[in-house]
DNA sequence: CAGGATCCAATACGATACTG
DNA sequence: CAGTATCGTATTGGATCCTG
């Protein structure tokens, strides 16, 4: 999807982004969650053109992310259904709504929410946590460098010749 | 950045991605949080164009992600630096970066951590959690319409005449 | 309904050259 | 260094028509 591809990028938050495709992917993804399973329920939820719907299907159903198979019981038609690894994309479209939901607003509210299926509890944030459980400040938070830092793989020895 | 923006389309999700922009825009708050402040080290690190990263770090601004201000002390170089909004994104990175670190592994493995400040402790892990603090299971989240689901606003009185 | 095939407009990105 | 200006290209996504 990139010119050069995120995906050779040695960035776990870079190959994400690479596989996950675009911004339409996610949101699909979101009305998988929601309980769409039909083209068309995708189709008329997202009021995405058929065209790009059935590109970003493919894409998602190629990278592992759903999957299609026939429809169950009666329905002759197939349905997509998210695998555990695009289940696995809850926590960021749980992280995407909670920043918009706090800096984003749209005078409307909000729509809807992620509830725990057990519980039926509305499920009100995500937060890195310390260990003891208390939340950590975003200030807080940092990126390292776990390497070297080999970011400029020019050369091993700097200077040859002055 | 969208064709009919998803900025109205009345969903935290659309609207944080809307104001974010693009998968670039990520990747520069990325970088953000690893230290760099201008201009120049965000094209290195990222290997972005000229074009492309003044056209982002502007929306970034423009948005209120990110702040441009002189530089301090003595370098006569501006800096751009994130804004509270900006460090509220490290919680969607973070799902990214757990994301990818888990379901699109490379070879040459983890190149950064996420790090808690304080205790320079990596945080191993962002994830929804019941009121007991037991980690929810992926299967066990969905996303639940608030209000009646008006997905459809075409009518209020659904036939006038059969 | 679920798509595939076309066509087309808008744009995102990179490469390159130029400047204060 | 930190951009701006230009150019060329690939891609994205919508609209329309067509089909099993």
């Amino acid at each position: 999807m990139k010119t050069k591809s995120f995906a050779e990028m040695d960035c776990s938050i870079a190959r994400s982004l690479e596989q996950v495709g675009s911004w339409w992917s996610l949101l699909i993804i979101r009305e998988a969650l929601m309980g769409s399973r039909r083209f068309r329920e995708f189709e008329k939820q997202l009021g995405i053109s058929k065209n790009t719907l059935t590109s970003r299907l493919n894409e998602l159903v190629a990278t592992g992310v759903m999957e299609k198979r026939d429809g169950e019981g009666g329905s002759a038609y197939a349905e997509y259904r998210l695998t555990p690894k695009g289940r696995a994309l809850a926590p960021v479209l749980m992280a995407l709504a909670q920043w918009g939901d706090r800096w984003a607003e749209h005078e409307s509210g909000r729509r809807y929410a992620f509830v725990d299926r057990r519980t039926d509890a509305e499920i009100s944030e995500i937060r890195p946590r310390r260990e003891n459980g208390e939340a950590i400040p975003l200030r807080e938070i940092a990126l390292k460098p776990l390497k070297p830092d080999v970011r400029d793989p020019s050369e091993t020895r700097s200077k040859e010749k002055p």
